[in-house]
DNA sequence: GACAAAGCGGAACAGCGCTCCGTATCGTAA
DNA sequence: TTACGATACGGAGCGCTGTTCCGCTTTGTC
């Protein structure tokens, strides 16, 4: 587990060019597809949507628990890249914090995947889970803050706590349309965007 | 919910004498490849080990949900009525005791099952479960009483607790060899039979 | 430019769920 | 007892899946 680049993935050095591609281009597609269609979904359809063939995503990721892992930590890193940028690229910082928890939903699917996955390799699993700790508390910290400091929404909300409540909204969402965990995330939302005072 | 007939399954009046005799055979069958292979075994081994084919399974059990929730039902009674009968039939209270808890571990897997199966209808799952503590706990319990009575087993233990606590010990076998829920079992009951007074 | 080596794609195989319909069996009324 | 609908049966067949394998292409190097 050595958590080595900043930048997410280690690049395989010694790697070939094309090589490098089409595992970027996997990890991307999978996270994709696992949104729209599950972390069972078919192989072919991640591939399809990656532009490979089925023997590319093999040799790459020989068990799905190999790919699902990958995806996580794909997310991971990409989610804490995103806080930063949205916070300069965003309208506000109400809206960065918006447009990254929309993120950090999407990723919801793959992490809650990966805990069936995993259900042999718990050790496993706990580190995964520290990481993602580690690395997104911190990046929803500074996006709250500064969603405070402007006085878009108000203060004393904790974002580990912000996190796993969004995190247990999003538990058991399969494809049951009665239930859509995004119209609650919402709710949320404009709960922390309204102060209580009249 | 019309637990009418104690003999457990409806006879389904009206239907073709081999219909009904169909659907016994496929209950026992399912129930004994849920234990080899698991609640998502083929449909075709369910099928061959009936000796039925695989139209008539989908004509008594549309979904895989159905064909589980039955074989609950028929394996709830199955255990309901084997208490008594063993006691009678069995060498010792305690003897009789440890034959029906390997009948419920088998059933177990099924219950285990369940829960997965059925992971939308909570409220359906409920009432099974309802009826699993109705039926089952006062015959544990009557295996319990006539053990201690006999002096086979040492005084003290619910039956609640009793199976609940095996329920636990049968969470997590996916055909792992380093985890055999049944030698653990045979440890609590061999903790019951010794008394801890020298 | 030439040439291994590394990597790629997708045909092919095996196994699965599920449907459909010709056939066999059952219950009943004559 | 026989005859005849109604009912239920079986399994071939279809479409979808995971996984392997190998001829072909691309890449990096000299």
């Amino acid at each position: 587990m050595s958590a080595s680049s900043p930048s997410g993935e280690v690049p395989a050095r010694g790697k070939r060019a094309d090589a490098v591609r089409n595992q970027q281009a996997l990890l991307s597609a999978a996270a994709a597809v696992f949104v729209t269609s599950g972390v069972d979904a078919p192989i072919r359809e991640i591939a399809a949507t990656a532009g490979v063939g089925m023997g590319t995503i093999y040799r790459h990721f020989p068990t799905r628990a190999d790919l699902v892992v990958a995806v996580y930590r794909h997310q991971v890193d990409a989610c804490a890249e995103a806080g930063p940028t949205l916070l300069t690229s965003a309208e506000s910082p109400f809206a960065a914090l918006r447009q990254w928890i929309d993120l950090f939903v999407d990723f919801l699917v793959t992490k809650h995947g990966l805990a069936t996955a995993m259900q042999s390799d718990s050790s496993g699993f706990d580190a995964l889970h520290a990481y993602f700790l580690d690395r997104l508390v911190p990046v929803c910290a500074q996006l709250l803050d500064a969603a405070v400091t402007a006085g878009d929404i108000r203060p004393g909300t904790h974002a580990y706590e912000l996190m796993r409540g969004i995190g247990n909204l999003c538990i058991g969402r399969d494809n049951d349309p009665r239930y859509d965990p995004r119209r609650l995330v919402e709710l949320l939302l404009q709960g922390l965007q309204r102060p209580q005072s009249p």
